[in-house]
DNA sequence: CAGCGGTGTTGCATATAATGCAACACTCAT
DNA sequence: ATGAGTGTTGCATTATATGCAACACCGCTG
């Protein structure tokens, strides 16, 4: 809608890829050189794009603070977080939480205490949106058009030999997760990775988020795995509860501050 | 530089502190709504925004998968990375990564093998700057005069009775860090936890990022702490080798994947 | 059910603000 | 030294963002 915010904006998941110079950036942006420094600049100046010592532009260390605090704004994310603290205590297995939104989902949290490294390396990252289990929960809440529009637009990877092939596939799965309420993912993503997941419901019971429990084939086999799922659900159960018990004061005090 | 692009990009900020209405982002603008209205909608075409259902726009997804990908090219993280993990294993104990940008200090990775939760929280937050052990080892590199402009411009809030108190004391304190080759902070951020760090240069010597192991009293006194200063210094100097060592190939076959 | 404030949205004329150009600075290699 | 490559600046030109005013769309309230 405003050519100048698009370009400026269409640099940053340029540099995503990696640093990159001033020529490069133009080139790719189709504009002259100049125009291009002067988006930069501007970009630099919100603190959104960084000059490395060698002149290159990368991302920049607003961007973390940004993405740090539109995090904490998710208040589903605020709310979910002892639960699923909780949940990993009882059960030791990896706990996720997804939301979903624009036609992507994505893990907004995860609680590992088996395997503390690289955490962060997930979450803030689109999930494996055809075979993950939160990712079917979410999509099969979606208004029919829209579900099946997604599911068109999708590519879908075999990860594995289970991994789910198509939109066909896709759908059927999403009727059937839809009427139980619940959702699996065996081995669809990695070979020996299994996971079971149950939505979170706003007061409306749409589903606002979806969390699920992870483990390898290796410490449960995927039977044992299923018997979480009465926990899983009522975890679940407890989030949405609180969560579309009372809005907490959407007007904190923030400016008095 | 750009007034569009600026006006578009101080929307970010101004949704950080939580959804907002056309209205209001037009007001704090101090622009007529229509403008706002096309600004809000280039963001949102970037995914940089959200609407949510109550109309009102807060920050978008594509943020998190930007900082995401923003943090994984940083180079030193990932070598780094390794040697974290496994000076956790040796001591147990919280390891932080931080580096300077531009007036700012941010961790950029974090290992704790005791309380897994809530790790995101921190990464990609900025460090109390004045009192960190990291952050001081980073500002006491800096060249004279930006360094004197950085502690001039800084606040200097009093966690506890042991936090910088201002300038003066902090210009030298970093006198001494610099002097020393490594850093402290004992209580002065938070009462009962203490770190010890240690500075990541690159092969011109300068400091390019700074580490630290961070423990309560309640686990280990300071006095003890501080006998794992060689440890923290030689995992330093080991990844400053590696990482001044050779520069990886800086173009991974990313494309052709 | 009609009327009304609030909020979001569109088309359009105006003028501002972004653009490309060309000339200039600078660094680094040879 | 000399030249190629890259980044930077001032300026005229025109495209582009802007504000306006009118309209559409709620949810309220009388």
């Amino acid at each position: 809608m405003s050519q100048t915010v698009d370009r400026a904006l269409s640099i940053l998941p340029l540099l995503a890829e990696g640093p990159a110079d001033l020529g490069r950036v133009a080139d790719r942006l189709g504009v002259h050189k100049s125009t291009a420094l002067r988006l930069l600049r501007t970009l630099h100046e919100h603190g959104l794009v960084y000059r490395q010592s060698d002149q290159r532009y990368r991302l920049g260390a607003r961007l973390f603070a940004l993405a740090q605090e539109a995090m904490e704004n998710l208040d589903v994310r605020e709310i979910a977080h002892p639960h699923l603290i909780r949940l990993n205590e009882i059960c030791g297995h990896t706990v996720h939480l997804a939301v979903y939104e624009e036609g992507e989902v994505l893990y907004i949290d995860k609680v590992d205490s088996r395997y503390p490294v690289r955490m962060y390396s997930r979450i803030g990252r689109p999930v494996a949106i055809t075979v993950a289990a939160v990712a079917k929960l979410l999509l099969a809440d979606l208004p029919g058009p829209e579900r099946h529009a997604v599911a068109e637009k999708l590519d879908y990877p075999l990860y594995t030999a289970r991994s789910t092939p198509g939109p066909a596939a896709f759908l059927t799965e999403l009727a059937t997760v839809r009427e139980q309420g619940w959702a699996t993912d065996l081995g669809g993503h990695e070979e020996s990775i299994n996971c079971v997941a149950a939505p979170i419901r706003g007061a409306d019971g749409r589903v606002v988020a979806a969390m699920s429990v992870s483990a390898p084939n290796v410490v449960v086999t995927a039977d044992e795995l299923l018997t979480l799922l009465p926990l899983v659900r009522r975890t679940a159960d407890a989030i949405s509860g609180e969560y579309s018990g009372r809005t907490p004061v959407p007007t904190p005090d923030r400016d008095s501050a």
